[in-house]
DNA sequence: GCAAATTTGTTCGTATGTATT
DNA sequence: CAATACATACGAACAAATTTG
């Protein structure tokens, strides 16, 4: 048994899936059907089928059967060149719209505005004091009614308490962006940022929001905003699921793209 | 029984985990012992465990025994700010070593060199024709000893055959980078890139390199570099494993990093 | 709307194989 | 070689979700 029953059978189904034999959408063979088949046990069919779930290849339904996942069409992120916007990661929908596909429609949730002690993760991109509070602005957003990213802001609270900034309390999504308002209220200007690009597995928040497993991957990208005195003004992190997420990064004198390369 | 009683069972050894009572190379109880802790058949101990291992927890060795996987401090490259150097993602060392951790030693593989027909992929991103053939130089890269990423670029065949640059068919390191010898022998000046990210599991070949699981999650970075024209030069594809992998982003004006903001 | 049939999910028990100490 | 620990594989029973009649 130079390689277990489990993972032939696995190989096989994965084989016949990406051959297109087995479209995605279609339902694989049930367990007994595929018990029959293989002449194994149930047991031995379940950990061939585990293996294919675990690769993101199918995903099984209680009551109904297995399936080959759809794909979806990737969502392209362009992480430079948003930097007059002062948006964070996939704000400016209209430009990402371009990039991947055409016809797709963004939709933002209002936002949670909350006033907490910020987490060490946090603290430390916005350098300020661990016992200070910051104002955090939550948002889901959606594309084509997908769920497709789960953002929180973090500012300073003496962006409301001396400088006036009020409205960034306000559970209202700003259309001029906030980077805008913060320099129209407090002169206050976005000159650069720092995005850092990590993947993780969901927590039970994001496994149910964005419906995939709890050993999924996904993207976790903190971009950290610079006023003109190069000091943090802002601490924008974003998740996205990296089975319907990409990103691009443009640097020096680039074409726009002609097509998108995806086969 | 709300939860099954491998999650719970799951669960209750991460927080273990997650609050440093299990510390990363410890060793967890052994399935017998488990089992009769939780009073729970073999079967159910070792789903719970299965749970653990997927989520990147914990590592299970045959005839030692299940450990808590010791993370490797994050390797962290930037993606921008290498135009001048015209190298692909990671390959200034210095620079990267710096901005993740002092003292790193980088080692990279003589590359292998190969005449092949380019994939759908890359013909896709080099704007070649699909008959055409590419020079594709293969990397092997190193940090302290851990393999860090696997590295593959792609130029036209003409640069060789009516360009004059043969150096691209030795397979020897180029110490001044293969951007520089191209603009010294062919006049071809890089003057932008683009890079595209997305994320994946291994192929057979990336798991026996970085002893990763089948499921795990690599970064796939796909560099187009452009010379003055605005026409593809070269693509070089990466593969980095998102256990010990982080990117950066800087766009605009954007300070030095002080510290690294790890807790 | 309900009952039956189908399909996957959880849990147990048992036996044997393989890797390491 | 023996003991220990995980890996594979079989069989069985009941539960939960869904579809079908």
């Amino acid at each position: 048994m130079a390689q277990p029953m489990y993972h032939q059978i696995a190989d096989e189904l994965r084989g016949r899936i990406e051959a297109g034999e087995l479209a995605p959408g279609a339902q694989l063979p049930t367990e007994l059907e595929l018990r029959e088949k293989y002449e194994a046990s149930r047991n031995t069919i379940r950990d061939a089928i585990k293996r294919l779930t675990s690769l993101g290849l199918v995903e099984t339904r209680p009551g109904q059967g297995t399936f080959v996942v759809q794909r979806i069409d990737p969502f392209v992120t362009t992480l430079t060149g948003e930097l007059e916007a002062g948006r964070a990661p996939g704000e400016s929908a209209a430009y990402l719209t371009e990039v991947s596909d055409e016809h797709r429609t963004a939709k933002v949730s209002a936002p949670r505005v909350e006033v907490q002690v910020p987490s060490a993760e946090i603290v430390g991109r916005l350098r300020v004091e661990p016992t200070t509070q910051v104002v955090s602005r939550h948002q889901e957003r959606y594309l084509d009614g997908i769920p497709w990213s789960l953002q929180t802001s973090y500012y300073p609270m003496e962006f409301v308490t001396t400088g006036g900034a009020l409205d960034l309390l306000k559970a209202e999504d700003m259309k001029d962006g906030v980077v805008g308002y913060l320099e129209e209220k407090m002169g206050l200007e976005q000159v650069g940022y720092r995005d850092w690009v990590t993947a993780r597995t969901p927590d039970l928040n994001e496994q149910n929001f964005f419906k995939i497993q709890h050993d999924a991957t996904v993207f976790e990208v903190f971009r950290t905003g610079f006023d003109q005195h190069g000091t943090p003004m802002r601490v924008t992190v974003t998740v996205f699921p990296a089975d319907r997420n990409q990103f691009i990064i443009n640097v020096g004198k680039v074409p726009p793209p002609e097509y998108n390369v995806e086969a």
